[in-house]
DNA sequence: CACGATTATTTGTATATGCAACAATCAGCC
DNA sequence: GGCTGATTGTTGCATATACAAATAATCGTG
């Protein structure tokens, strides 16, 4: 049994991807939070920006996301303040769309992102750069 | 405004490495719901297997994870009789053993595993594999 | 136009994640 | 032996994650 297991440990692609995942995160958070937000937030903020007000559905697409999981978190960002719901033609749902306050935090947050982006570029190196965006592009490709 | 978030869409790290959590992730949890379990706790089940009875906080660190994320991971685990808690000479805490319905567990998850790791390289492509291997590496180096 | 199928989104439930604060124990020193 | 600082681990709190089921509105077709 420890044949098969040493070698998953070696092998598994979950464990690396969500280690990385865990490290990464680490590092943005921690940067973020002298804005007051978590890079899971700060990552919706901007997508929101890049589409305009958008429904849902296509958000979670853009974010490769859980409908269920941007849901609530799209709530506890409009109770913050930094989103709001807009009606839509098609009544079923409804419009996601930035708030002023939203647009605000994105600016004053820009340092703490450059800042970890640069850490994380830093710990990466340039060839595990190249690897994770290389990995994802192919992921959706 | 959209100027500078467009660029963080196209250059943000955390962004993209959370996205391939998710979908690498989604790929193990659905081959391994067969089986009854998650990678997440899979992942705790070989690791345990591979350093032996061990500390939470040896394991913690092995798995690079927060202490309390797996103190709570072990508890549920232990309640499904996966692993259980023994007596340390240090009495501030206590060893983490696999019992041997864990073992069994993780003998009829082998072969989902399998299948999910042929699926996560097929997505990924040689390169995309060898990309997350070299990124990991080079993080905790 | 009515009705069943489809689509959009939220809710129920469970797990996972991590920071900060806490409790318990240990180790070293006097 | 008994204090003091360090180490080990859990708990409180908040957020994040996702599958399945429920809800609501639209669409297509007879």
């Amino acid at each position: 049994m420890p044949d098969e297991t040493r070698n998953i440990v070696r092998e598994c692609l979950a464990m690396r991807v969500r280690m990385l995942n865990r490290m990464v995160t680490a590092i943005y958070d921690a940067a973020l939070a002298q804005a007051g937000l978590k890079i899971s937030q700060f990552t919706v903020l901007v997508a929101v920006t890049n589409l305009g007000e958008c429904r849902p559905k296509d958000l979670a697409k853009a974010l490769e996301m859980d409908e269920s999981t941007l849901s609530r978190n799209v709530e506890r960002m409009c109770a913050r303040g930094w989103l709001r719901l807009k009606p839509d033609q098609d009544r079923r749902g409804h419009l996601i769309a930035l708030t002023d306050r939203g647009a605000a935090l994105i600016h004053k947050a820009m340092a703490s992102w450059r800042r970890a982006q640069e850490e994380a570029q830093r710990q990466l190196g340039p060839e595990g750069v190249a690897a994770v965006k290389a990995a994802v592009r192919r992921m959706r490709g």
